[in-house]
DNA sequence: TAATTCACGACAAGTTGAGTCAAGATTCTA
DNA sequence: TAGAATCTTGACTCAACTTGTCGTGAATTA
């Protein structure tokens, strides 16, 4: 398994963030109660994501987060290296080809290979588009419900 | 990090017996030894790999492993999801899409493309593709240092 | 000042990774 | 039949990581 949660809980709440620009500080128990992350885990979280600046944070009564980027100039990849560290596949795909890996091994090529994409992937896409889909999402779910 | 040394080290031994196909059975410290693998852990991977059914090994002196299916029939994803059980990057991955995920968390849809595309690659290369990729690689080794 | 909210670090239980080791089974050769 | 060579298997260890929980403290507001 590539992803722990700590990258699946701050995705969803810098999706859910973004869903509420505009409305002022949302505060760290909302964000865990509505998805559904235990608070004093998120508390890590957030304050990971605040130190490398996705989002600012102000104390005191009606306090809370928000973000401190567009949702759409913040991609799935920066948001996961920041809170798993780096997503190689396997340790060799960042050394030179040539070195010990390819006289022992021969499969590091395939692996550098796929972790070309994922971050292509994963760079291409933001959390606007997560949340677009999200909404996307709720209408079809909306739409069977009505039929 | 999505494999651990289990795979790779599994994945170089096939590469190694694939190598010496037709020349009777290769002894486990052998491989160990060219492939730089701690002997009694390529222990384990060896006997997964056997019970797996990608080569047949026999005791005794002038006993060994070698190969039980020709190298361009064994794909790099059986081996490693042999040693490494499921490749997944998230586990939500092999849940329905519109399940609790989608509601809560809507980067669902990205793994999963994600992992479609590394199961293509990885089913679409072989142990034989893996060896000519090396000789290759040594092919070119030699000739800088001829130069 | 009291209440609210975030910030940070210590701690803990469980799982996984990466091996090591020893006892046993099988086969070959002398 | 007695070694010797090899693989087979399971138990065991040690360290790191994951997934949290808690408690204290700091900032802000009313
Ligand atoms: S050493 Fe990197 S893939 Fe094997
Ligand atoms: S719950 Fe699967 S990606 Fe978030």
């Amino acid at each position: 398994m590539l992803l722990s949660t700590k990258g699946d809980y701050g995705v969803r709440a810098l999706i859910d963030l973004a869903k509420h620009v505009g409305e002022g500080p949302v505060q760290r128990a909302e964000i865990a109660r509505r998805r559904q992350i235990p608070e004093s885990y998120l508390d890590h979280l957030l304050a990971q994501l605040r130190r490398d600046g996705y989002l600012r944070s102000t104390r005191g009564p009606g306090g809370g987060h928000e973000l401190a980027k567009a949702s759409d100039e913040i991609t799935l990849l920066e948001v996961l290296e920041s809170l798993e560290g780096s997503l190689v596949p396997i340790e060799c795909v960042n050394e030179e080809p040539g070195s010990a890996a390819g006289a022992l091994c021969g499969q590091q090529w395939v692996w550098q290979d796929i972790y070309t994409l994922m971050l292509e992937r994963l760079g291409g896409t933001t959390i606007a588009d997560l949340v677009e889909h999200e909404n996307q999402h709720e209408q079809r779910f909306a739409a069977t419900y009505k039929i």
